[in-house]
DNA sequence: TCAAACGTCCGAAGCGCTTTGGGAGGGGTG
DNA sequence: CACCCCTCCCAAAGCGCTTCGGACGTTTGA
């Protein structure tokens, strides 16, 4: 059913079908309702690609996450990232593409996802320092929004993060004021935007409160379970073992619970951790009582608010780019308390 | 640029440039590398609606995943199969569209898709039992892949699926090999057929071997660390206490660790657990030696393997449903270990 | 009363591509 | 030499939709 048929159907032109349909003030009443209601009982939808080719507009909004070539991996934080963002896309009516793409090939992929004009407009994901993306993609001309900063950069563009350093910054006081001295980073890689400013915001803590930090006791990794807990257990191993650690996602803080667990030691008690916690629906820290001490933000609000933030970019293109800087919450739970008396 | 413009700029047909570009016979080697190295020097790419609209194939398959409307989860399951399947979409030159949509509108949404014609196709998740959309899917007419099945169904589709059933029954085996009795299950949503499926074959092993399960310690919630959390302390807490515990995700493992740890019991020696594991990239079961005895799979093949279905579908319609069927591996971690002498 | 304004509708052009149905030119064949 | 058949290219007709520029009949204002 296409829309020739629906007008011949209706005997009347496909203008006015058209018309009746957008909302067109140039229809009557009478009209219109008699036209929408064939639609709705022939089940007609206009097709997709005609609509996108006569209007020049696409309707979709394209996803492009990076797969970091050596590792392969998916961050569990883009599926609720996803699904807050679909909640915009759904209500505006807009389509959502996904391009998982390597590293190296990326600003290629940027640059025929424009030129197939299949998009209106781009969420990148996982910004790296000094991302060369963004420039890019400014000169591409393509409207994008950008989940988290790229440091070091003059360039002005849309973005929404949570304030990570203040964060870890505060998140650190937390600790310090709780007696700990010796505190221990685990911190994701740190060529990603987000670890270079928590490890910041940490050392910024530290500093502020006459503190060294220790590159024996930070690490910068990929953020999986694995990973916390090798991390954790040659942290615990060594001498002068941290009386406290903080983490960049609430997986690595499980890796490094069970290392605090082999170790014979009880988190809470003789380590301290604070991690930071996406509240991912299906890793959620706790019910009520959260297990570990967190900066909380929720990346399904911050998928929300970039595909609101993109949605108003691509209908006003000129206006002044937005950004939005989210504070995540500490919210505190059992996995913090007073430094243990024997600090070596 | 578009095809006209290049094609002025060749001093072509339109005609001439599209077959060079597309690989049709007729036309020279010379205009053809004339034609292609402009459209990469001018970085020309045709535009996706128009050629869709002209082909009538939109080169772009949809992924549907229903977010449960009480829960509104997005399960981490699905970021390592869309990276699976995205491999496949690449290479192909195909796109991946993904719709989230509550349960209730299901059916208008596919409707719409297919209206709208911008997928050739699409991938469905999760599966219930008796699932509906699979008889209305065939109905419409538009080639799909389903990622699990859907039981007491007589109709005839494509489907990729683990072998629940058995890998649940081997599971159960090997812990009733090892002594244990009395064994707990944590299973997903048995509205979900693949937790339907594990239940069958974790009973049909308990029957095979003379036991009789028991519904006090059998347990069917959403697979989230919390909910193994509670569940596994409720399990625990109760007289006749199991030796052995079945979960039918790592994240619900973790969970159950995490009950195990908090009533002063210890995991491969007071109980033992065997826990399903899709093999995330974010959350591997151990680098070498696993945490968890778990009966593997990885859904990242799995994403590929359905994407290759799909796209085999869709190029030959008529041909009989193809399905595939995995078998988990069964791999030993520390997880698991002989009864206890003091079975209750 | 007449022109202007308005409310409704339609015809046709055009979005950028593919593809059908030729057509010009050149080389081989009888 | 005429004929045929390739090879290589082109013009034009769509694909299904929006939208510009009218057209027709009825109201309205002076």
């Amino acid at each position: 059913m296409n829309l020739k048929q629906l007008a011949q159907h209706l005997e009347l032109s496909q203008t006015t079908v058209s018309r009746a349909l957008n909302g067109y003030p140039e229809v009557s009443e009478g009209t219109r309702k008699r036209v929408t209601e064939a639609a709705l009982r022939l089940n007609y939808a206009p097709n997709a690609r005609a609509k996108g080719l006569a209007t020049g507009r696409a309707m979709a909004i394209g996803h492009v996450i990076p797969i970091s070539t050596q590792h392969e991996m998916v961050n569990p934080v883009f599926g609720d990232f996803i699904a807050g963002a679909s909640e915009s896309y759904l209500a505006a009516g807009y389509d959502m593409t996904l391009s998982l793409t390597g590293d190296a090939d990326e600003a290629e992929n940027y640059r025929r996802l424009k030129a197939k004009g299949n998009v209106d407009g781009i969420v990148v994901h996982g910004p790296k320092m000094r991302d060369s993306r963004i420039p890019f993609l400014k000169s591409l001309g393509l409207p994008f929004v950008v989940h988290g900063r790229a440091s070091d950069m003059d360039e002005e563009y849309c973005w929404i993060d949570v304030n990570n350093a203040r964060a870890f910054q505060r998140a650190t006081e937390f600790l310090v004021d709780l007696g700990h001295r010796r505190i221990a980073l685990i911190n994701g890689l740190e060529s990603m935007d987000f670890a270079f400013r928590r490890r910041h915001g940490y050392e910024a803590a530290l500093a502020c409160r006459g503190l060294v930090p220790d590159p024996a006791i930070m690490v910068s990794e990929e953020m999986t379970e694995t990973n916390g807990h090798r991390a954790m257990s040659r942290i615990l191993a060594a001498p002068m073992r941290p009386t406290a650690v903080l983490c960049s996602s609430l997986i690595t803080a499980i890796g490094v619970r069970r290392a605090i667990h082999d170790a014979g030691l009880v988190m809470g008690r003789d380590v301290s951790v604070i991690t930071h916690d996406d509240d991912l629906s299906y890793l959620r820290n706790g019910p009520d009582v959260p297990i570990f001490t967190a900066t909380r933000s929720s990346v399904r609000e911050a998928g929300k608010l970039a595909a609101d933030m993109l949605l108003r970019l691509i209908a006003r293109p000129d206006a002044e780019p937005e950004t939005c800087l989210l504070e995540a919450q500490l919210i505190i739970g059992a996995s913090t308390g007073p430094a243990p008396r024997q600090d070596p």
